[in-house]
DNA sequence: TACATTTATGTCGTGTACGACGCGTCTTAT
DNA sequence: ATAAGACGCGTCGTACACGACATAAATGTA
């Protein structure tokens, strides 16, 4: 089986790739607000936040597609930096609004536009047309295949 | 700047599909070997080690493309597992090499050609010619870019 | 109304994943 | 020959990331 040698060797060097895009992302970013250290996953739950103003933790978990186990623990992070709050929701005791802290209120009030800071729109700003297609069809195609 | 808005729409799909994609590749296979439900990582380790028969924790960190304290821990669950064995280097004391257990070699011995079943290989085997190329494109073009 | 079911959180256990640090070991320059 | 540096490994602290479970609250049903 010639065919399978070779698919292994192109599925290693996917997952090599793979891996090495997953790193370089999960990089805290230093872009402005994150000085203190924003990782990754912890911009995308502010940014969520900063642009809904309050959500529930479920449908803070939809928006950064990570179960809400894990965002549970992120925003236990950022609550404990002081850049988010929990409130109870005042009409359904279930839900705990995630809301920005009033430093990050002021910070956005008056400089919103840095927030796009993030390393895959830098990446994409840098590539051509038919590179931000490739990519984003090949992402497409193998979610599409697993 | 619609441009951006755009980009930043495509940044996020783009995230999704990696996220998903990675979920789906961490998630432990089911392939006779891995009866003992071995993770994907750990499968990753495993394969280096059966095939190379044995390796130095920095080799095997190389062959993954994972840190050494990473794949240090993972060690660690293997060797719990019974599956590997750590021994000292006789020539240079430094190296600590991985081996597979006796077990392992043994299952090996007979049934050689079962370790393939790796879900992106599988992938790659379900995607037409011009699938594939999409993939490793994408992804070689995104990681060179970041 | 009383009770079962659904729903949203929080917590726990396990497994990655990394960088920093410390220790022992080898190599090399003096 | 030995002191200085490089090297490999293990461990620690932090942060994801998930599923399973427990809890509390709302909703549906008899």
């Amino acid at each position: 089986m010639r065919t399978n040698k070779a698919l292994t060797n192109m599925a290693q060097e996917i997952d090599q790739n793979l891996r090495s895009i997953r790193r370089t992302l999960r990089q805290p970013v230093g872009g402005e607000f994150s000085r203190s250290g924003l990782t990754g996953p912890q911009r995308g739950v502010m940014d969520a936040v900063v642009r809904l103003g309050a959500l529930s933790l479920k449908e803070a978990s939809r928006q950064v597609g990570l179960a809400h186990s894990t965002v549970s623990g992120i925003v236990d992070r950022l609550e404990r930096q002081g850049l988010v709050e929990r409130q109870a929701d005042k009409k359904d005791h279930r839900f705990t609004l995630i809301v920005p802290s009033k430093v990050v209120r002021d910070y956005v009030r008056n400089t919103l536009p840095t927030l796009l800071t993030n390393p895959l729109v830098e990446a994409l700003q840098r590539a051509k047309p038919a590179e931000r297609r490739a990519i984003l069809d090949g992402s497409r195609i193998l979610r599409g295949l697993l």
